[in-house]
DNA sequence: TTGTAGGCGTTATCAA
DNA sequence: TTGATAACGCCTACAA
């Protein structure tokens, strides 16, 4: 052993194959690619050589240079992988992108978009960059990025210059729930609001805070709910998860009966889920005592949120449309954002408030 | 507008940039960097330069052919995205990687590998690869990549020649919980099992099954378990979610008592918790009627499964290892694979059986 | 502090 | 069907 201690072995070049093959470079590499017309005879003499030489194939490095794709889509989440992969409506998204872009050879490259730090964004080599935004936020690193001169695709973000939105009518599904509940009666409803910024600043939804607020599918939700509700008031959480709405029920419910909430609007099904069991802790019935609707329309593993009174969104579909205006975007034709609509899904959750 | 339609406005070069700013092109490319020295103000020079011509800095495709590095590290997952994520030790993996190769500016690619497809493996510019294998299955795409030369670690393998493994003592603490139902009196127990095999097929334990699995944790757990319970049986699922845990459990437990198994072991928390969900559907109590473990100790959003008896394995410091192991073979030094070993968390879902 | 030269490993183009 | 040539866009010795 020669060399260096940890150096590792050094890869042959397909130019060394085409050598020891006798036969250019060029030609070596139409037998890797397909892409051209080589002898059979030659092809498996090349393809020979190299596995004795211990030739892995083309360098990904150098064809991404050349070809000047590197066959990858960037996925930028607002969160740490936990927190993001927590709601199930994020995996979905991303599963739908990946359904469409992987067909056509891209992976998906997972990109957090902490504080500030736009680094990384700038130095990955994807080939596109999609947004799970849905805060105001993106703002700075998007006009960074986009000099870049990707395609950006945006999933629930603002409207941003040069950045393709896959959107989704929150205010109108928003209004569609709270209509559900103020036709049955209900005249005393709390919203269990998605976190509102990225301080995830906790407490009462204050005018201050929404007027501070920046995570954008929390905010037109809640401006669907006013549309019916316009004084609805209620608890701002960390984000979408069980435990948090588990808290905020909890708040909300744990006061005398003459002003409890009879209805709690939770902006995410996670967050009605956890309502529901705080309502269950504290002997409350669902929706005898209280009726609860989500947003999302997940499919949750939890059996008693299964029948929930919701909105169902296509997050899949979402993901793929992500997935075609990235493509479409990257083979330089016109794409157009779309927005999707999500439908109303009745359950058991809801019902006329106790007389 | 004559350039062709669709055609993205051609990114200028650095040589472009440090033409038109008067410099030498490796001028340029350190007043970018930053790797070396440059007067204050021929840097200011170059950067508003760039910014004019629109020059979003340097091409990470071409720095990573020249650097030999990409800055990527593949995370090989054996499903979906949708499956794998929907068990939250997965993303607490996948976290623990991103918590150690983060910082030290890698990025995740998310690589699926389905069935025989090594192409997108081999494709890939990443710079290393973890392996969520679990599945001796990977043998086959293990041995193509090898070739690659870059680092391989797994993630609770099996055994592979050149690949370096994070490995966990499924079968000590499988046993350690079946010894536990045992002291307790247990003598009738049922195992519901993660999935065996890439087919996910389902049904009982039997030995054609075991002997044709090939998921590496479902059955050393297995094993481990029959250290205490030779002959323990029971049914095998498609995979670690709670719905699976549920029919699974439904299937055991809707007997005539005097066959019905005291404890069931389930494989993992989630499963546990479909199973837990199960016995309170046919009126049966837990641990009263049933005792119930399970396995991982992730924080389940499910209140119900929140006190499992169950083994904590510590997954974001499994995730941590392997990334380390990445930087360490990155760097070309050694590293050594590494054996955690759960933790015993004793709950309340497992008493002795009914006299 | 700046510039020159050369190459990282491929692949597209064209001619033979 | 094959080969020569020239980039792809950048970085890093080394020299000035």
């Amino acid at each position: 052993m020669s060399r260096a201690e940890g150096d590792v072995a050094a890869r042959p070049t397909l130019a060394a194959v085409a050598r020891a093959a006798g036969v250019s470079a060029s030609t070596a590499s139409l037998a890797f690619s397909g892409a051209g017309p080589v002898s059979d005879e030659t092809r498996s003499r090349v393809l020979a050589v190299a596995a004795d030489l211990g030739y892995g194939g083309p360098d990904p490095r150098a064809r991404s240079l050349r070809r000047g794709r590197s066959g990858i889509v960037g996925a930028v989440l607002e969160d740490t992988l936990s927190n993001a992969f927590r709601d199930p409506i994020n995996v979905a998204m991303l599963d739908g992108i990946a359904d469409v872009t992987g067909p056509a050879d891209n992976s998906l490259l997972l990109l957090t978009e902490t504080e500030g730090e736009h680094t990384r964004l700038l130095d990955a080599p994807v080939d596109a960059l999609v947004l799970f935004g849905c805060s105001t936020r993106l703002d700075a690193s998007v006009s960074t990025v986009r000099r870049r001169g990707i395609p950006l695709v945006s999933i629930e973000a603002p409207p941003m210059e040069g950045v393709l939105d896959i959107g989704e009518d929150n205010v109108g599904a928003s209004r569609l729930l709270a209509q559900h509940l103020h036709d049955l009666g209900h005249r005393r409803v709390a919203v269990v609001a998605l976190e509102l910024g990225p301080g995830r600043e906790t407490g009462g939804i204050t005018d201050a805070r929404v007027a501070a607020g920046t995570t954008w599918p929390a905010l037109e939700r809640l401006r669907g709910t006013r549309l019916v509700y316009p004084d609805a008031g209620g608890l701002v959480t960390r984000g979408s998860w069980t435990s948090e709405g588990h808290r905020a029920g909890t708040q909300l419910l744990d006061v005398p009966a003459s002003e409890r909430p009879t209805a709690i609007i939770a902006q995410s099904d996670l967050l009605a889920s956890g309502v529901i069991a705080a309502a269950a802790d504290l002997g409350l019935s669902v929706p005898g005592d209280l009726s609860v609707v989500g947003y999302d329309g997940v499919r949750l593993d939890d059996p008693r949120a299964a029948d929930l009174t919701t909105v169902v969104q296509p997050a899949v579909e979402k993901g793929r449309a992500a997935g075609r205006a990235v493509l479409a975007l990257l083979a330089g034709e016109a794409a157009t954002g779309t927005i999707f609509t999500s439908v109303f899904r009745p359950g058991s959750t809801t019902a006329p408030p106790r007389a």
